[in-house]
DNA sequence: AGCACGCCGACT
DNA sequence: GTCGGCGTGCTC
């Protein structure tokens, strides 16, 4: 009989004994009694002794050996996640499986269906010309088996092309388990020609052995995308495993999709938290035995099993959406490069405007800077980018006259124009023009922004909502004037003045269902669509080739944030945004509606120059002692009442302090939302100027927070917050 | 986090 | 007398 210590999702610490008689290896999944009910864990040790009382230790209820027991390269990647975040092991090690394994509902491997061409196939010739399809998929086939997925790529109508070779007696099919590792006969990628550029960035990468960190820092245009293709496909050559990961969900079918049609006969699979749980459970086990030689997922797949990686490739690295703002608060991009260590492989990470985290290191040499300055397409030029002084223009609700008539040139000419507003909405704000009443929540610190089309008051941080008032609750008043403008506002305004034009409001309400965005993308493509407005949601994803000028309206407020990252983050989403204008034919104009167009953001964005703002920037931060400069951890709390919360985090200061550690403890402060959904919010800021004298402070300050805290109170430790 | 145990106010 | 309020404490 044996000690085995298991990781159970409850907020504690430990990990817990259990008894055994049966073998048990690390890593497997147990049924284990916990208090009155039976919980699954997976075993993280084994032991001969416990530090406990015999008399307390359970034994094993079940071992589960239905799946293959996780890695104890992942288990020891997981521990080192919950000692860095300091958060729970349990918590940590449970919620990163598939929710599939963590339940004891028995699993089991469905067969699926592949094809193959039967040695009587006539050849290609034989199949009319007319039936392109069909030709495509024999000529597939011809290479190796394939499944109905992979043929898609070749063939729109791949089902009942399918349907007529199988009755025709030339391909049949055969069952093949999802998780065997088939020979790769073929896996190439559809490569394209690389400029001398591009190719000594692949040669940089290729050539290394071990791990090394890369930042690869190449504008819009330049041509990313080809060089993760011949990077993944020398890895599939090899053999090996290839984890890309991707900023958001909504990205992640179009990109699936083009992956899939540059390797055609790789196996590739995605996870993220759009699949239902038997879907991302068998992907992951696709990972997890070898048979997937590409995974593309969100940040959660950096916890995938991967026995044979070989390349980490993390695209728009900058992206905030790598960092999990619950739970365990780890940032994507940072664990994939510990990963890329412990597994002694590189690691990609791609972007036009880096984090300056990212960047510093470049610049110190800690990552090797790889740089893509010019548009593969050879003539095709960066956009011009222009500012209309908004205090010195005639503004038609907050769009100025000038803009108004490049877009009435774009609708002439058959082009489109987008315009950016990061606000969803009609006006974020309500106001009464006698009393000065604004619409605020009455359950948040901030205000219910108006949506005409339902006629109501909302609130975005707690959803709460009312109908608009016709008198000011105040004063009775019956005047009460929009203030501002969001996306429904400028749709407005447009539809007015361009009655004829056929225009698409782009953001989270338009948006409900993820099948729209699809249909929207298409209609936007297929040049249905002459004016788009919308929100970042824009900003993102593939390119719309007949767009060619981007109309920016009021991006001001990041300008005068109290969040010192607010400026680096709206310089990369207005290169994003910008880099969709403008194509190879048809050049692209920016127009940016700004109070100050002499402000150094924008004289940078101008010039396309990441480098001078980075550097100005870095140098700014240098001086202010701010990241990446500092490294910081931050205690937040929420509860229903104000002196509790702050009587809390001054009592975790006080703790800190009395440690002595060379760490700055700044002052309890309320979080920039200082009340949600009737809960007051503050928050604690710990900074230090090393990562090692953060985390010396923090393993000695983190164990006792708990006990200050009384369990009224929701706390949360955020190690390298993005948010504040 | 749950979910028990435990000690004080208004009810048949 | 008891039903139930939610404060404290434990989970291998």
């Amino acid at each position: 009989m044996q000690i085995v210590r298991v990781a159970l999702d409850v907020p504690l610490p430990t990990l817990f004994d259990y008894t055994v008689d049966d073998a048990v290896v690390l890593g497997q999944r147990v049924i284990v009694p916990f208090r009155r009910s039976q919980l699954v864990g997976v075993v993280m040790e084994c032991v001969m002794f416990s530090e406990l009382a015999v008399e307390k230790i359970k034994p094993v209820v079940r071992i589960l050996s239905d799946s293959e027991p996780i890695s104890s390269k992942l288990l020891a990647l997981l521990r080192f996640c919950s000692e860095y975040y300091h958060y729970p092991i349990g918590q940590t090690v449970i919620p990163a499986l598939p929710a599939r394994l963590r339940s004891d509902k028995p699993i089991t491997v469905k067969h699926e269906y592949h094809y193959r061409l039967l040695d009587g196939a006539p050849p290609i010739d034989l199949i009319p010309q007319r039936k392109t399809a069909a030709r495509n998929m024999v000529k597939m086939l011809a290479l190796q088996p394939c499944n109905l997925q992979q043929l898609k790529t070749v063939a729109l109508t791949a089902s009942a092309q399918l349907k007529w070779l199988i009755e025709a007696g030339w391909v049949e099919a055969f069952e093949v388990n999802p998780l065997a590792c088939l020979p790769r006969m073929h896996c190439f990628a559809n490569a394209h020609k690389l400029t001398d550029e591009q190719q000594q960035v692949v040669d940089a990468v290729t050539q290394t052995s071990g791990y090394r960190c890369f930042l690869l820092h190449g504008i819009t245009g330049s041509g990313k995308t080809e060089v993760y293709v011949h990077l993944i496909n020398r890895v599939l050559q090899t053999g090996g495993q290839v984890l890309l990961l991707v900023p958001e969900i909504n990205l992640t079918p179009q990109l699936e999709h083009y992956f899939l049609s540059r390797f055609p006969v790789a196996t590739l699979v995605s996870l993220h938290s759009g699949l239902s749980e038997n879907e991302r459970l068998k992907h992951w086990q696709q990972a997890q035995s070898g048979a997937a030689g590409i995974v593309l997922g969100t940040r959660l797949s950096v916890f995938a099993e991967l026995p044979k990686l070989s390349l980490i490739i993390v695209d728009e690295e900058h992206d905030a959406s790598f960092k999990q703002q619950d739970g365990l608060r780890y940032s994507a991009r940072d664990v994939a490069i510990f990963r890329a260590k412990q597994c002694g492989v590189p690691i990609l990470l791609g972007s036009a405007t880096p984090s300056f985290e990212s960047y510093h290191n470049a610049l110190n040499g800690r990552y090797e800077m790889l740089k893509l300055t010019g548009r593969a397409l050879a003539d095709a030029n960066l956009p011009e980018i222009k500012f209309i002084h908004s205090k010195q223009t005639v503004m038609v609700d907050g769009i100025s006259e000038v803009l108004l008539r490049e877009i009435a040139h774009r609708i002439t000419r058959g082009e489109q124009s987008l315009l950016f507003i990061n606000r969803r909405g009609y006006a974020p704000v309500l106001m009464c023009t006698e009393c000065g009443w604004l619409s605020d929540c009455k359950n948040c610190a901030g205000k219910m922004v108006l949506h005409t089309k339902d006629q109501r008051l909302r609130c975005h941080h707690c959803g709460y909502q009312i109908h608009v008032p016709t008198l000011c609750p105040e004063c009775r008043h019956p005047e009460l004037l929009p203030v501002g403008s969001g996306t429904q506002r400028v749709e407005r305004v447009l539809i007015d003045r361009f009655p004829e034009a056929r225009i698409l409001r782009v953001d989270r309400d338009s948006t409900r269902n993820k099948r729209t965005w699809e249909a929207m993308r298409s209609k936007i493509t297929a040049n249905e669509v002459d004016i788009m407005v919308g929100t970042q949601m824009l900003a993102k994803g593939h390119d719309f080739p007949a767009l060619t000028l981007v109309g920016i309206l009021n991006p001001d407020s990041a300008l005068y944030s109290s969040d010192f990252r607010a400026a680096e983050k709206l310089f990369s989403q207005l290169m994003q945004v910008s880099g969709r204008a403008g194509r190879a034919d048809k050049p692209g104009e920016v127009l940016i509606q700004t109070e100050f167009p002499d402000h150094p953001m924008y004289r940078c964005l101008q010039q396309h120059d990441f480098e001078g703002w980075a550097a100005s920037q870095l140098a700014e931060r240098e001086m202010a002692d701010f990241p990446p400069f500092a490294f910081q951890a931050m205690l937040r709390a929420e509860g229903l009442v104000e002196a509790d919360v702050y009587a809390y985090l001054n009592m975790a200061k006080l703790a800190g302090v009395k440690l002595n550690h060379p760490v700055e403890i700044f002052g309890v402060v309320p979080a920039s939302l200082a009340r949600r959904a009737n809960h007051v919010r503050a928050q604690l800021l710990i900074q230090a100027n090393s990562r090692r004298v953060l985390q010396q402070f923090l393993r000695v300050w983190q164990p006792g927070l708990a006990d200050l805290a009384s369990n009224k109170l929701r706390c949360s430790l955020d190690i390298d917050p993005l948010e504040f």
